[in-house]
DNA sequence: CGCGACCTTGAGCACTGTCAACGCGGGTGG
DNA sequence: CCACCCGCGTTGACAGTGCTCAAGGTCGCG
């Protein structure tokens, strides 16, 4: 089930190890790219994982050893609320880093949605290579930052009004993470289920299958499946999500 | 206007330079702490600037050239909609970093809300000296990792469909943030006008009102003045802020 | 073929947004 | 010292939107 990964295979395209996203992000900054001294040193403790799908890769609360980063397939991220209404923090995609902690515990519980290959590197090791690496810590730092961007996206995104509009920006940011990973530029992938996404956009399941449903009654989106989307009209369904 | 700081002003209480907290943070993890040596090197790039209330810092879009972290007073983040409302992305106290940026260029506008005090780094300057020097640049991943738990709690806030459980929650954040900066336990001082916690939370300016007189009828929490809240009933506060 | 999980559709209700009018309070100028 | 003014906040009425509860439909897998 598991075994150590060669140290090339580590940032092989179409899986990047880790995405490269300019930090604070003056355009003068270059873009932080590993190198080959870098990738071995993260081969030396990672460890490669494939698992299948819908299995509990760690628990909320549980104590946050590891580090995980995707490489193949998709991963939820999720709280459940005292209310008993489950959150979706966030889908992982190949590139993605996960397993935010504080005081030592993990925050969410995170889940494979299909089949997954992951590494999984030890924190502490992690933590002494980043002291020791400036500029291999820079690279996690533009990619920290970039997921802070994200989270902001990602509040605007929830603070609409109308499910609809939540919807298509839901569908675009999906076709955006997901832009060259053997989709089609016109198809978005949806491997979680209506209810992940209506987690993730705080909607209740009927709401996002309402939204579905006027989506394509605009004829915006095609849904070919229960996992494949067809955008129909990218131009009407670009505005549709720009206007907040 | 500006003038250089001494170094060993930059992070002297009780408005630290960067608040330390733990990254990914294993319990074993120790919190990092910036050295002597590390105040300097900051202290010889960066700028204090004392501002007055309501003076624009920059403006979103603009080309991001610094980085500011707050000592002084309370600063607010936002962008204004294509829709015409008024998204507030943070409120900023001594001890928060800010001038988040994408592709070079601010995505927030960012004003004063009281008179502020402020370091302004160059970020080309900041990038190289955290390239040189990893421990420093780990305070300020753990510093950012922060800001995006931050980001996601506050999600949570935001989907919330009641707005005095939102309201609540927003007590606590400030109160939080802002505890040991010279307010009693069960004050929270509110710089920031109705209009901005709007904003902030995603309510119309009346639904704020209207759950702040929801508060004080339930003897929660006495609003002192527009700028004070006093909590009455900690306890219960606190129950309605986690019942989400 | 049949079961079960997932999804869709419908009716009524609760909540906030919007529009509009009113109240308060600090600052200014006579 | 007082009257005025304007920004900010409060309160009320009504409409819009999503949530809840409930029932029916569809797809995939054993």
């Amino acid at each position: 089930m598991t075994k150590r990964p060669d140290p090339a295979s580590l940032l092989s395209d179409p899986a990047p190890l880790i995405r490269t996203i300019p930090f604070l992000d003056s355009a003068a900054a270059a873009v932080p790219v590993l190198t080959d001294r870098q990738r071995h040193d993260l081969a030396a403790i990672a460890t490669k994982l494939r698992l299948p799908a819908r299995m509990k890769l760690y628990q909320e609360g549980a104590p946050a050893t590891w580090l995980f980063i995707v490489a193949e397939g998709a991963v939820k991220s999720f709280r459940d609320l005292p209310s008993g209404k489950r959150r979706v923090a966030a889908f992982l995609f190949p590139g993605d880093i996960f397993g935010l902690a504080e005081s030592g515990r993990y925050i969410n519980t995170t889940q494979a949605i299909t089949r997954v290959t992951l590494y999984r590197i030890p924190l502490d090791q992690l933590t002494e290579l980043l002291r020791r690496d400036a500029e291999l810590q820079f690279t996690v730092l533009c990619k920290v930052t970039h997921e802070l961007r994200e989270a902001q996206r990602r509040t605007l995104t929830v603070t609409r009004r109308d499910a609809v509009g939540r919807l298509a920006m839901f569908l675009l940011m999906i076709k955006a993470d997901l832009a060259g990973a053997g989709a089609e530029a016109d198809t978005i992938p949806l491997p979680m289920s209506r209810s992940d996404i209506a987690g993730y956009l705080a909607l209740s399941l009927e709401a996002v299958s309402r939204a579905s449903a006027e989506l394509e009654r605009r004829r915006l989106v095609k849904f070919e499946s229960r996992n494949l989307a067809r955008i129909l009209d990218a131009k009407r369904l670009g505005a549709l999500a720009a206007a907040v």
